[in-house]
DNA sequence: GTTGGCACTCAACACACCCAAGTGCCAAGT
DNA sequence: ACTTGGCACTTGGGTGTGTTGAGTGCCAAC
């Protein structure tokens, strides 16, 4: 009873599970890959598989399906990541090259690894922590009313509108805006906030009683940043797959649609040294996940923001780890022209 | 066999039906509701009905169900909309009130929406066609990067990055801002193009060159205003009502992220003198969403964007109505200050 | 460590059956 | 001209019973 043929056991039936849907028996087993032994040694290994936990199943006397625990050691050992064709990497450089726009690139990308991978994509947008502060404006929309916008050197505008406590004059702000520009441009937004203070500090007292209002506003923007915001496609995915839930798929539609939830969770996946990460059914922390697994990896400058999919545990792990890793390093380089 | 006795009895059926969920039959009519006559009188009413195919069984001798056409007749004629409770109208109130962003006063109502009535909620962004420019700027990214911001005087901010076919320098690119601010100021957004091409024409040779680019790019900013953009929430509300779509909710999940598909589903709908529109079923236009049915509204100045809310055809439609119409007021007149 | 054989299990399917809810229609009543 | 009670008929759904087929576990033999 080697451990090699064991593993390739599992594999086998990761494999075949993952494209038929239903549990996997002995007879299947050795009638659809060429393992060079009989059903009832096939049997004994999937008896010790099962008694480690990598297997399990459904029914008494029912063929095997893999467990999360199963999922992982094939993520982690065996599987291989399976290089796309030559077409669809050109088809992603092509759709990527054709945007013109951040927003555009961004909704491109999402499209595309949902269509991919036949799941639903999430895309969290490039964060602007390493960015600086390329300009700022301040616009008077009303007597007590400010537009602040910021604008960072990766391309990113922030902006939000702020009440002032006081009416403010349109040359008392222009000379506010020309104080804190010179004060913090070129500013890193991640230390923005320090700098700020000490502009504010050095104001004329008339204009510093605003000049609080709005530098906590911009103090805000540069926190803020656009990386909270995430982008979602394929939806329906998750629709044509149902019975692949274990419960319904409510519980997965509320956490992708709270966009903190999806944020902690891709930020709080460890990745390895391939630099792509998988999140196994169970292995997700928040509850209605269980029964979905998330490919996931970084991107960009120091791979600071994320992207990944989601789908049932049940999924082509390979073809998706390749799919995922593939946007990721053609959106990368898209970003650093 | 009278004709008002008929609508009651229609409206006992989708009443029942849509709590119930239950083909409903003569005898529990009777029973639920104080009709005055016998189950059998009832009974010649809902053959008249389903003559007029206001009503269908789904199976012989079972009890009946509303067809569209019969919840058409329902919510023109017969049913009345349901005034919001005083606790919800607080709710609502005090909720949106909280926001201090456009986009967070558009996050808020899309979420209370789809709250309120259980239901798939869809807001789309202000129109801005009527806004002006408040404020133009040009950011020198690289030699060949601009990135172009329109502030429009909703206080809507557009922005993309545009690449000129030659390098431009600072001084170049201020004096440019300086020429286009100064031409188009206040001008609506609707007639920027025209006065844009005004503009251009006017501008020193050596500056028109690279002119053209970022003209252009003000034009689509301005054209594609942010009423192309819309915020859907409670997409899990769905997957509970599982069963009440005929078919899988796949196709709907997939018209709801397709954004045309939802802005020309929104502007379509006609808007009678209530203000309110309802699409039942099968008239709506797109294939995937017969099933479902769709309740919106118009908000803001001219009630130019909408509002509303998608759901299954069995849906409590006056209580619906009711959300709806509420949040549009109450966003409106936030939206106004 | 592998294999064939064999008894056993169990979900899924099919079939038969019954029951409750409901209908359509008719003749009688108002 | 409606309304009503009565009655025969339909049917989906629930329940009970086989039957089947894929699959397992185990054992003795190789």
């Amino acid at each position: 009873m080697s451990e090699p043929r064991r593993l390739e056991v599992l594999r086998a039936i990761v494999e075949d599970y993952v494209h038929s849907r239903e549990p996997v028996g002995s007879k299947a087993l050795v009638d659809r890959h060429r393992l060079g032994v009989s059903s009832a040694t096939i049997r004994n290994d999937m008896a010790v598989l099962e008694e480690e936990g990598l297997i399990a199943a459904p029914h008494t006397s029912s063929g095997r399906i893999p467990t999360d625990k199963g999922y992982r050691l094939f993520v982690d050992r065996i599987s291989e990541v399976k290089p796309l064709s030559a077409a669809e990497k050109k088809a992603i450089q092509t759709l990527l090259e054709g945007a013109d726009d951040l927003d555009d690139v961004m909704d491109r990308t999402v499209r595309l690894l949902a269509q991919l991978t036949n799941q639903v994509a999430v895309v969290q947008f490039p964060r602007v922590g390493g960015a600086s502060v390329r300009h700022i404006e301040f616009v008077l929309l009303a007597p007590q009313q400010i537009l602040v916008v910021l604008i960072a050197s990766n391309g990113t505008v922030q902006q939000r509108i702020v009440r002032t406590p006081a009416a403010l004059q349109e040359t008392e702000l222009a000379e506010l805006r020309q104080r804190i520009l010179s004060a913090v441009s070129g500013v890193k937004l991640s230390v923005l906030p320090a700098e700020l203070g000490v502009a504010l500090s050095q104001l004329p007292p008339p204009l510093r009683a605003h000049g609080g209002t709005i530098v906590r506003t911009l103090e805000q923007l540069a926190g803020l940043g656009r990386d909270d915001r995430i982008l979602l496609a394929g939806t329906a995915n998750l629709a044509r797959s149902t019975g692949d839930f274990p419960l319904s798929i409510g519980p997965i539609l509320e956490a992708l649609e709270e966009q903190v939830v999806m944020l902690r969770l891709l930020s709080e996946m460890e990745y390895d040294a391939r630099g792509i990460s998988v999140r196994i059914g169970s292995e997700n922390p928040y509850g209605g996940l269980s029964g979905a697994s998330v490919v996931a990896t970084g991107y960009g400058p120091d791979a600071g923001a994320k992207l990944g999919v989601l789908g049932p545990t049940r999924m082509d792990y390979p073809t998706t780890m390749a799919a995922v890793r593939a946007v990721a390093r053609y959106l990368s380089r898209i970003l650093e022209e």
